[in-house]
DNA sequence: CAGATCTCAGCTATACTGAAATGC
DNA sequence: CGCATTTCAGTATAGCTGAGATCT
């Protein structure tokens, strides 16, 4: 009856809320990242994608911002969407530091393909949850990232 | 009045359950790394303390399982933790394929320290939620976690 | 012989840092 | 000058793989 399978973990261990997080979110990342790559993307190339679409064309530190992605991933990403001609990266003459990035029309196309491969995923990671579950979990953990992005000021003015 | 703050991410991205809990838990990762950094000890000390602490002199191979870490991951710890005498490593008659790893006095003391620096931390996690939400957010990533450490079968026998 | 254990070497991907070149 | 943008090179870490030696 005892079910000491040799592999149950410490109550500890299985008492960290921290721990919860981070194991559920790598294998929710291994789900995601092989859904993608199934299609041919990362989730950088939807995220710049996404940027692109929504935000018009911009420049790519506008869509890294945009997307939490860091500059030298941004060059990276770029470089290539637009071997595969799913965005154009072209010189903006109002800002000659910058490239404009636009998407094209294939890459527009690779957006919705994408949209529907991460809509099924959705459902795959949160299938054994009721539609209310789902609802509840996505605020808590909002409340948390809000929570910890913001490091030290609460709400109303900071004191002069 | 529009808060178009030039770091707003695209409408999709803010949709998908799978990037918040990725977010999520890279910032708990961090705040975590970090507060057991403080106390000069990883993600992996804790571990393997714990399961040495609870289940008694055991393999590295159980003790692994038990935290889900890797072997390789395992012998690199019990390096670390044998050369501040937290552990003992000791060969077991038994198995002579097999260490015996037994916590020490000091590894029991390291693990009180840690315990909590811990508890501190999630309750610095978990912050913003009241203890409902915490109840709650725990149940829902358990939920997920057993849904997807089993691939395949549902509830019930497997049908022959 | 199959299989478990321990160890070492090395790999992949994510996320990040530093610095240079260019332009505002 | 300070600051922003793009680019490249490199770093750190987690988690994992392969192979060998040893033993059951």
């Amino acid at each position: 009856m005892t079910p000491v399978s040799d592999d149950t973990p410490p109550a500890r261990l299985q008492a960290l809320t921290s721990r919860l997080l981070t194991r559920t979110a790598t294998r929710t990342h291994r789900l995601v990242a092989g859904r993608l790559a199934e299609a041919g993307a990362t989730r950088y190339h939807y995220s710049l994608l996404a940027a692109a679409a929504e935000f018009g064309p911009a420049s790519q530190a506008e869509l890294g911002r945009r997307c939490g992605l860091d500059r030298s991933d941004v060059v990276a990403t770029v470089n290539e969407l637009a071997a595969q001609d799913l965005v154009r990266r072209s010189p903006d003459p109002a800002d000659r530091r910058r490239n404009t990035i636009t998407i094209t029309p294939a890459g527009t196309r690779a957006l919705g393909r994408l949209d529907a491969v991460l809509a099924d995923t959705q459902d795959e990671l949160l299938a054994p949850l009721s539609p209310e579950e789902r609802g509840e979990l996505a605020r808590l953990l909002t409340v948390l990232l809000t929570h910890h992005d913001r490091p030290d000021p609460g709400p109303g003015e900071p004191a002069p």
